[in-house]
DNA sequence: TTTTAAATGCAACTAGGTTGCATTTATGTT
DNA sequence: AACATAAATGCAACCTAGTTGCATTTAAAA
């Protein structure tokens, strides 16, 4: 399964990716640096990492998020062409970021000159888990 | 101008927080630390900076903006309550970012137990001075 | 099995942003 | 005008995300 996922991708299968990739097969919800850095003690290396969170969103395997906290978040999945019916949503309590899809199109007017390629959006809520 | 804004605001007119407005003031994009550091160059400490930008922000002078370049930028403005009709616009040639004002309200359809308090939009694209 | 390009680990670095603390300054009070 | 005081400033030291150069290891094709 992972090694078939990284071969389609045109990845070599090494110790560290197939952890990485289990990794985030295993979660709903999106990573940041910290987070992987933790829950993978020991066995990645911090440059290691980032190359490889390099290789696989360009690989299509997973997506960089950008919530309001400064830093990156990233997700299993990749961003559909546009950014349109993608969203991402953080939880104002537990700061969990979610990757959901958005039924209702986004549309939007920019000004007269302005060529709009790709719409990313982030809602900040409360998630089910921390609302009941 | 400068004076009674800072006044109305309850916050002290220092020669630092009128240079940081008037900069602000004089344009129409978002600044991120670095411009801000080059343009006052000399003028500003930079946990001055910081700490004016956080006071400025809760004050309703500016807002904080988080493209999808790692670091926040800041501008000139309140953010509208519940972020609605207010967007980021980030040119993909010169990395300016703008803030526009949207006709088009954004609805979202969010997960059942998920509650949205705030949704902010970013639009990758040209802007009018790079795409003629 | 040998070869080779790619992946890894380590150390050093960059940059945005924060914090503690001593000094200075804006502003309200006598 | 002088004073008191809380807030603002400047400096140094720090933290963390993310990057880079380089020597070593490893996946996988020949």
């Amino acid at each position: 399964m992972y090694e078939q996922l990284l071969e389609q991708k045109g990845l070599k299968k090494t110790k560290v990716r197939v952890a990485l990739l289990q990794h985030f097969l295993n979660l709903d919800h999106a990573q940041s640096y910290s987070d992987l850095k933790f829950s993978l003690e020991g066995e990645i290396d911090k440059s290691t990492l980032y190359r490889n969170l390099t290789s696989f969103e360009k690989a299509g395997i997973i997506h960089r998020i950008n919530d309001h906290s400064g830093t990156s978040k990233y997700a299993f999945g990749e961003l559909p062409e546009g950014g349109h019916d993608h969203a991402h949503f953080v939880c104002e309590t537990c700061e969990t970021v979610y990757c959901m899809e958005v039924s209702t199109p986004i549309e939007l007017n920019v000004p007269e000159g302005f060529q709009t390629n790709n719409v990313q959006t982030i809602i900040k809520g409360i998630c089910a888990k921390c609302y009941s």
